[in-house]
Parts: C-alpha cells; structure tokens; sequence
DNA sequence: ATAGATAGTTAGCCTAGCTCATTAGCGGTG
DNA sequence: CACCGCTAATGAGCTAGGCTAACTATCTAT
C-alpha cells in the first residue's frame, strides 16, 4: 500500500463513487432530492444559517447551493429572512414542513443502506465507521 | 452502532456522497471525463467487452454506458467492432489512444487522494483500504 | 413461421455540480 | 461625504452523468 499509493487511492476512489451512485439510485420514495435532504438535515441541526455558510458546509458553489434552496422555498420547506444587522445576508430557515420531512425521510433514506450493513460482520461494520470519519475528514476538510 | 444502524447508515451515506463529490470536483486537466476514464480503465483490464457487460460493470443503465462510450469512440479511444458470431452484440475495444490515456491519466486522475491519504497515519490508510473493499463488494453485489 | 427475449441505440428528461456576471449592501479612506 | 473595494446573494447558461420509454435488429425456441 505504501509503496503502491496510486493504486490504493484508485481503490477507495472506485468504492467511494460506486456507492455513492448506488445510494443515489435508491431514490427511495419522496418529496425531497437527495441534496435538498442534506440541506435540511444541516437547518434542522444548526438552525438558521446563510446561504455562503450552507455552501460552505457541503463544500459547493453558492449558485450550486442557490438553486437547492430556491427548490426548498418554492416548496415551502424553508424560508429566507433578510439578517436585520447586515442586509446582504439572508438567513434560512426549515419551516415546520422541512422539520416534519427530517424526521420522516431519515430511516426510509437510509434503509437501503441500514439493510446492507446488517448483512456485514460486526467487524466490518466497525471499519465501515471507522472509515467513513475519515473519509468525511478528507472530503471536508 | 448495532442500536442506531440508521445513524450509522447516515453516517457512511453522508461520507461517501461528500467524499464522492470532492473527488468529482478535482478534475485534473484532461482528455476524458471521469466516467470515461473508468470505461477506459475497465477495458484495458478486461479487454473487448460488450455495452452491456460495460454497463452492468459499473451498475449503471445500458443507455447511459451507451452515451459515455459514444464519446470515446468519436474522440477514438474506443471502437466498436460487430460481434461476427451474435450480430446483436457489438465489441468494444480500446485504441492506442485510450490505453495510453490510462497509462497517462492514472496516477494524476487519483493525485489529491494519493496526496490526502499520505497525511493519514498507517492504521488510518489500511482502515480506509478495508472500507472501500466493503463499499465496493455494497455497492455492486 | 412466428412470438418472445435480448442487444444496442435514440430521444428526451432530471439532478446537481460549475463559471461568469450582476446587484445590493457594507466598511474604510481620501 | 463620496467613492472604492470587498462580500453576499442571485441569475444565466453550461456540463456531466444518471434515468425511462420506445424503437430496431437479431436471435431462439416453439
């Protein structure tokens, strides 16, 4: 592995864009996009955050995450209120709807998933948890 | 983890979309896209394959294995030969072109993860390596 | 001979990323 | 105080890469 460090990133590469895909195609009822989910699952948990901020979190463009949020408010799962101190920015909120599809969405999101990793030795479920920091500490970072 | 495999799942979800994401976003230089380098890679392995073993590779649609071997074969990297013995079937091949792409392309296509994955330590790097023989073995069972 | 299955393809749709350019608001300096 | 440069949000338009539906050609089995 160390002495082959192209082929191992190759590997985790593959895998990593592989199940991605295949999460993605488990689209798994709904009223929401996966991307929108991701949204509202950060407004639930932080509450009201600007749009720069939201971006920033998910490590996209502005404009990328404009268009999500547009799609949330034409649907009423979140609003935007001016900041009354500094008016360029604007706060967004989850309404009560967004909320309400948190909490219904998540396990339905994931049963897919949940379901392959009950089929994994306890084992490698701990390395698939282990691995999945890191990978978000890479990908965030 | 065994009492929140939902929390788990949303964890590995949420890691491999991101990390997927950030991957997509270093596109480095090039010649082919990502998809395409994939197409390449998997035919300089294998040798000739049809569309359909090429789709089903990589679990994706015929149509959309179809669109992606549309362009290399008009950049041509790949060409498409008629199966003399089922004429329903088409081979496809890479050209000169398309393997030395892969010669080339490899190393600099998985650079910033070669690169994120030296400042891991040891365990770190051979947990990762795990994980993504689990994700793979996930994503494409 | 024909009916059904299979392989490839075409057409058209969707999600979700991007850059570039614009508008509005903020803050500091001549 | 006027202006300049920076920042936040947004609009326009592009791209990659998934999908389904529907068509054609070919094969296979009855």
């Amino acid at each position: 592995m160390t002495e082959l460090p192209d082929q191992a990133a190759s590997q985790v590469r593959l895998a990593a864009v592989r199940l991605s895909r295949r999460l993605r195609a488990q689209k798994s009822d709904d009223r929401v996009t996966d991307s929108q989910m991701t949204v509202l699952m950060h407004l639930s948990k932080h509450g009201s955050l600007t749009l720069s901020e939201l971006a920033e979190a998910e490590r996209i463009s502005a404009p990328s995450m404009n268009r999500t949020v547009d799609c949330l408010e034409t649907d009423g799962h979140v609003v935007r209120t001016p900041d009354p101190v500094d008016r360029r920015k604007t706060n967004i909120t989850a309404t009560d709807s967004g909320r309400e599809i948190v909490a219904a969405t998540l396990h339905k999101r994931n049963a897919w998933l949940t379901e392959r990793m009950h089929e994994l030795t306890p084992a490698e479920r701990a390395t698939l948890l282990a691995a999945s920091e890191i990978m978000d500490r890479i990908a965030t970072q």
